[in-house]
DNA sequence: CCACGGATTGGCT
DNA sequence: GCCAATCCGTGGA
């Protein structure tokens, strides 16, 4: 794809209410620079987490060495290690301090394609119905776009791993369902992902 | 200080 | 469907 057709989000975009940018990043498209190539990806599944009112949001309990880049304001990237061998990234949202931010669960993919099997699987192809394992989910989309602990707080407005795309392509059909994999917090419908996609998580 | 368990994944039954 | 893998931040003692 051509990635000049599109324009990268502005710091604007972030610095809003948690669920108004978790529903928008849908459609767009998620870029990275890696070993001289564009990696990128269309963001299909995502979920928002409050530290106000979510148990479930690292942010809960306050600032933590762990959690800090969460209070550091829209246009962040937020990754954490789990289970103790996967990184997961968050897009920070609103203004210093709230403590709110959208997880990226799943992404098409859409450039870079072998430079992600290679990264996923150490290999150079995979079998065609094997891609939309690619980046079905929040670990495997880090392992795909070779995110980790180096990338926390990575500033989005820069020109290393940013997000582009227009509201034109925001998803008229977005479902709005309880997140995935949590303990607490279960009932709040916190997750929107675009209806029938193939590379969304869990449907 | 230390035991617990997690915003997951993949392999095996 | 079930469960092990494998760190390390965090909360309770």
């Amino acid at each position: 794809m051509k990635l000049s057709g599109h324009k990268k989000l502005p710091l604007k975009f972030y610095k809003r209410n948690v669920h108004t940018v978790a529903k928008e990043l849908l459609g767009k498209y998620i870029v990275k620079k890696n070993n001289d190539i564009y990696l990128c990806g269309k963001i299909v599944e995502v979920e928002a987490y409050d530290g106000n009112i979510d148990e479930a949001a690292h942010s809960f309990r306050g600032k933590t060495e762990r959690n800090r880049v969460m209070f550091e304001g829209g246009g962040k990237l937020y990754v954490y290690f789990t289970y103790g061998m996967h990184f997961c990234a968050n897009v920070v949202t609103g203004n210093i301090n709230d403590g709110k931010a959208v997880l990226i669960r799943a992404v098409e993919p859409v450039d870079g394609i072998e430079q992600m099997i290679l990264n996923r699987f150490g290999k150079k192809s995979i079998k065609e119905n094997e891609i939309k394992n690619l980046c079905n989910g929040p670990g495997k989309f880090c392992k795909a776009f070779n995110i980790d602990r180096n990338d926390n707080g990575t500033d989005l407005t820069g020109d290393y791993i940013f997000i582009i795309g227009n509201k034109e392509l925001t998803p008229d059909n977005i479902v709005t369902a309880q997140r995935i994999g949590i303990k607490k917090s279960v009932d709040l419908p916190w997750r929107y992902y675009i209806k029938e996609n193939k590379f969304v998580s869990k449907r």
